[in-house]
DNA sequence: CTCTTTCTGTACCAATCGGTATGTAATGAT
DNA sequence: ATCATTACATACCGATTGGTACAGAAAGAG
């Protein structure tokens, strides 16, 4: 119909997601993301709307590469408690092989935006009970197989192992003594037992 | 000596903790502390150095209270599973009968400064093992009196505790359903058994 | 009372903030 | 080839950012 984009929208959404992942929401100024997005200002406010907009963007594909990727990672665990644990590592050395002390993006939005915003509390409350949800899934399985012992409360050590998940990411972002970590993950673990 | 100060420099802090629990270190702005604080401009410079300066004193009263609060709710508990109970439930409920989606002002900053300011890491990480340290020496009396297993290992339930803690408290300010979150409490205080 | 010291309040600083108006270049449809 | 449409790039907008210079006011020391 007429001219055409000169950039990838996916490659400059990945682009901004490390900005924003990188330095918060607050902290990332338009003129960070443009010159990570490589695109002019006005380019963005054509292709995202504004700064907001963007981010939603950006949260909406992280939290869908990151339910696909975390998910991917549970599935090819030979049991459940070995899908657990690797869920748990995978906090600790820092999911997606990026730097540890990033955390998870959904994470730092419930800390950052959630409370003032009641997108971003919708939004990342959701996110969590996906995530709930699959482990949970994974913990019934269990069960059924008879790994796991049926006196277990698949939701309830789900919601559980969740939360510590949230506070385990949290916790690496002060970069702690990597024994220490290890140590409360074997401990989380016996949840499951 | 000369002029005394007109206003009172712990009430300003108290001030400047509200504003900064409110609405983390980037957002707020020095109009936003002054005028909250009560004192002008310069006036805030004088006494505190600048705004990094002023959250360091802020969060140093805080974790400084906190750890006082948690201390005395935890002792005057009757059992040491009530005492990890009402601690859990005042994450719940909004320690310090403040806002409960304000969550701890030391978990926002583990999200917001600790990966770019190790003077922040460093400070989180202390707070984080001060606040293990109490729930460990808790569960050891809990051992000594009888009420909870010898086969317990403290500190790694400690560790394991105050992780989860940190993960309730940012999992509620996405303001989500009681219910869930009490039920995942119930799940995770079953690391004392 | 005078002097020195330190505080308060106004007014200001350059820099940056998020967001846009505008002119030009590039494209597809006709 | 022309034209309508859209993207690009520069340059700009008022507002706000963190931080200060400076003048006047207040208080203790002598």
């Amino acid at each position: 119909m007429a001219r055409p984009r000169e950039f990838d929208e996916q490659q400059a959404l990945a682009a901004a997601m490390q900005v924003f992942w990188e330095k918060g929401y607050e902290a990332s100024s338009i003129s960070d993301l443009t010159s990570r997005m490589g695109i002019q200002r006005p380019s963005l406010y054509a292709a995202f709307g504004g700064k907001k907009e963007l981010f939603e963007a950006v949260l909406g594909s992280y939290a869908g590469m990151s339910l696909a990727f975390i998910e991917r990672r549970i599935r090819s665990a030979a049991s459940v408690r070995e899908a657990m644990r690797v869920y748990f590592q995978g906090i600790i050395e820092g999911a997606g092989g990026s730097n540890p002390d990033l955390g998870c993006l959904c994470v730092n939005t419930m800390v950052e935006l959630a409370p003032h915003d009641v997108i971003f509390a919708q939004f990342t409350r959701d996110y969590q009970l996906k995530l709930t949800e699959l482990l949970q899934g994974t913990i019934e399985d269990g069960i059924r197989t008879g790994e796991l012992s049926s006196a277990l409360n698949p939701a309830a050590v789900a919601r559980a192992l969740i939360i510590s998940a949230i506070g385990l990411s949290v916790t690496m972002k002060a970069r702690p003594d990597r024994s220490l970590v290890e140590n409360a993950v074997t401990e989380i673990l016996t949840l499951l037992e």
